[in-house]
DNA sequence: AGCTAGATATGGTCTGACCTTTTATCAAGC
DNA sequence: GCTTGATAAAAGGTCAGACCATATCTAGCT
């Protein structure tokens, strides 16, 4: 990254440590469409003889591999390094890691989220299909009998579930991507909270049908204010305790 | 991630290769904020020892954190796996992956990229100092002297030194990150193509100066209109190739 | 047919060695 | 006195080879 307004960008030249170039080599082949999802690479025994390194070499390059997502590791014969399905986890965790680091905060987040929806909702309500908002109105009506069922522990998972189908109706995977992971951390920590405060049952019902009729009306703007009001209201019950 | 609406959430239980333990425990440790950004951790045989487990173990968990972009590791003496300041590279890396893997394509980071600043203007609108504005004002000024002096080459670079001004006027560490983010994967890929298309200077410096403008008198609808509109035509000039 | 016990391939871990890089230290020379 | 060069030490990077744990297949037994 180069925030600054400088001419020219010097891009760090070295990185010839082994291990990052057997990586670099697994990502030229992903990137050209030599390999794809659900393949299986070499055994790595083979894979060091193949590329003439140290099995510590390759074990490394797969564990960085792994570890960004780009590879499933299986022990046993018939195991192996696949390449996986891209999937928001690995997302989740580089935000996790920068609430750990102390670099964004958990306000910040939820503000961020609220942005998104901001530009989000328009490409809803010009998107969305009947059996989208069908589904949307439907987990609504699960959250509806799980609280008659007092079964608060669900609320958080059906809120999820939720953000997830709204964000679907995007139909665009960067953002479902991006809202699953934003949506995904804050359910961590609202799963931490023991006494799950929130906002009253009734209230949030009501917001979310007022939110479904305005998709359903196709007011992006009606329909964004009420959504960014319910999330101030329970960003605010839930952070700032008060 | 459950997108289902399952009632409880099991989570994979096992997770007890040893490397992942190591990356727990000093996870954990950066979480309770007994390690912060530019600790130094013990080196890789002493905490071997400490944790009694093989040096390989160690290693392949702090290569883990590295790839997550948790440390940094230096070579030589007074080397060692340094706790960085969080940086939004990662959440490049991740979505680069995810590109290469087809679950994402580069037309829908351009409009989740869109739908960011949809939500995100109006807060700029609201937050943004004079100085932030006179500093996309100069940004705006140093483009307009490189198109004169035929310096086509510093443009990309100066529109992604202006988005991240403009991202940093949220006044939110989160979006800033997000923006640079995806800001910065649109460069690398606006980079890769060598005539360097886009739209003919003259509409783009006037394009900035009306957003300025907007941005000056806090009209966020217009702000974003405008923003809107030049991001689809320079979406459209760059990968539709009409 | 169904089940059980090996065989086997594969990732996971361990050990111990050596290489490369970086820094500190110190001595020689200007 | 300052620079310059050689040396040593500490740390990550790589290598080789062994062994362990696990998942799958196969052969053989009941």
């Amino acid at each position: 990254m180069a925030p600054k307004q400088q001419a020219v960008q010097f891009q760090p030249v070295q990185t010839h440590r082994t291990f990052e170039v057997v990586c670099g080599q697994i990502r030229a082949k992903l990137a050209c469409g030599e390999l794809g999802p659900g393949d299986k690479l070499p055994a790595e025994r083979l894979l060091a003889l193949q590329l003439n390194v140290s099995r510590s070499a390759i074990r490394e390059a797969l564990r960085s591999l792994e570890v960004a997502g780009v590879v499933r590791m299986a022990k046993g014969i018939k195991g192996g390094a696949f390449i996986r399905e891209g999937t928001p986890d690995r997302m989740s965790e580089v935000l996790q890691d920068l609430i750990h680091l102390g670099a964004i905060s958990l306000a910040e987040l939820t503000e961020a989220r609220i942005a998104l929806y901001g530009g989000m909702l328009p490409m809803v309500c010009e998107r969305a299909t009947e059996a989208q908002l069908d589904a949307l109105e439907a987990n609504v009506a699960a959250l509806e009998a799980a609280i008659r069922n007092g079964d608060a522990a669900q609320r958080p998972h059906l809120a999820h579930a939720f953000y997830h189908l709204l964000g679907e109706c995007s139909r665009n995977s960067a953002i479902v991507y991006l809202n699953d992971s934003l949506s995904h951390i804050l359910l961590q920590y609202i799963l931490m909270q023991s006494p799950q405060p929130g906002m009253p049952s009734n209230d949030l019902i009501a917001s979310r049908r007022r939110l479904l009729r305005h998709l359903r009306d196709r007011n992006a703007q009606k329909a964004t204010d009420e959504l960014r009001k319910h999330l101030r209201r329970m960003h605010k019950a839930l952070w700032e305790t008060g």
